[in-house]
DNA sequence: AAGGGTTGTGCGTTATAGCATACAATGGCA
DNA sequence: TGCCATTGTATGCTATAACGCACAACCCTT
């Protein structure tokens, strides 16, 4: 047993006792068989890497919440739980879905010190980012990378992301979103 | 597959090409067998935790490595190189073109005064405007329709179009470009 | 107490990760 | 040209990850 799976044992059953989730709960939200969740929590089997995607997923998480050294979790509340104040983020459709290209496009605006985490969309989706208005940055594989202004970025909906803005300016960027349909 | 396997199968080949190492020097190296290591980077099996722990001591890397996403930036165009004043509409590409979608993304700047008309292209060939920043006009069906900054158009460029900006500032706008090769 | 719902764990089966080995495709080097 | 070393892949087998189901312990009500 690899001190990794350790750690794994130890998040799993602490975050899912935090949501106060079941087993079988939580086997419903991951797609994971309640059995399997139990022998990973109990460190009695190592999951593979496409059954702890989909935990993690299930959890709407990073993949890094599951391998850090449990003493590195018990960090304070952290500035991105915290509500934000007000203001609202602003989803415009500048074209809506386009079924032959299985495409469609908007405009979103953050207002300052706004923050969006997205669960996973389905398999088979790819966002398009380019940033319009201001600097803004975006969760993904468990690290904040920060977009100037017209910058990009491409990547795989289907796994935790998300959307903020650190700065006191308003931020503004296009999302093009395609629907491949290869999940 | 998921995607995690996907980036796992691409860095390890990655990394160990870029040590020089053969498979037989990484099962060497690592304690996980040739063979094993071969499928997982072909994609042809999702590694346990404790498989992909011996991968990464092996490699002395740390977990992350082995979970970022290849090619996630994709040099996106920085405005600043843009030129801020020119005589000529400026093209640059900010997404390369994507196979699997068919699409590529440019960011295209008119300057003031400027028209440009264009012949029709190949059929099958979907372009979306956003406007950025300005005004622009474009022509379509015998006519020139005016977009304010944040405005969008979609048409087939299987016809005569065109762009011009009658303003006195410079305008900008992203152009998304499907080829759905239904010609 | 007795019943019904929920919790986590144990059991038998299936799918597949992982191994050792053999094989085929390359690339020198005599 | 032939030989040998090295590369990555294919094969057969074993270990185990993963599943569905059943079970036992522990709430509740009534």
């Amino acid at each position: 047993m690899t001190p990794v799976s350790k750690n794994i044992a130890y998040h799993l059953k602490k975050l899912r006792k935090e949501l106060g989730w079941s087993l079988d709960r939580t086997a419903q939200e991951t797609g994971v068989s309640k059995a399997m969740l139990g022998q990973i929590e109990r460190g009695e089997s190592s999951p593979t890497i496409a059954t702890l995607w989909k935990i993690v997923n299930g959890f709407h998480v990073p993949f890094s919440v599951f391998l850090e050294e449990p003493h590195l979790l018990h960090n304070p509340t952290e500035p991105e739980h915290l509500p934000s104040v007000g203001s609202k983020m602003y989803v415009n459709p500048i074209f809506p879905f386009d079924p032959e290209l299985k495409c469609e496009i908007f405009i979103i605006q953050l207002p300052p010190g706004y923050e969006q985490l997205s669960a996973p969309h389905e398999s088979g989706i790819i966002e398009h980012i380019v940033v319009v208005e201001g600097t803004m940055e975006v969760f993904l594989q468990g690290a904040w990378k920060t977009l100037q202004k017209g910058k990009g970025l491409r990547f795989d909906a289907h796994q935790p992301h998300g959307y903020r803005n650190t700065t006191s300016r308003i931020a503004c960027f296009h999302n093009i979103i395609h629907y491949t349909g290869k999940g």
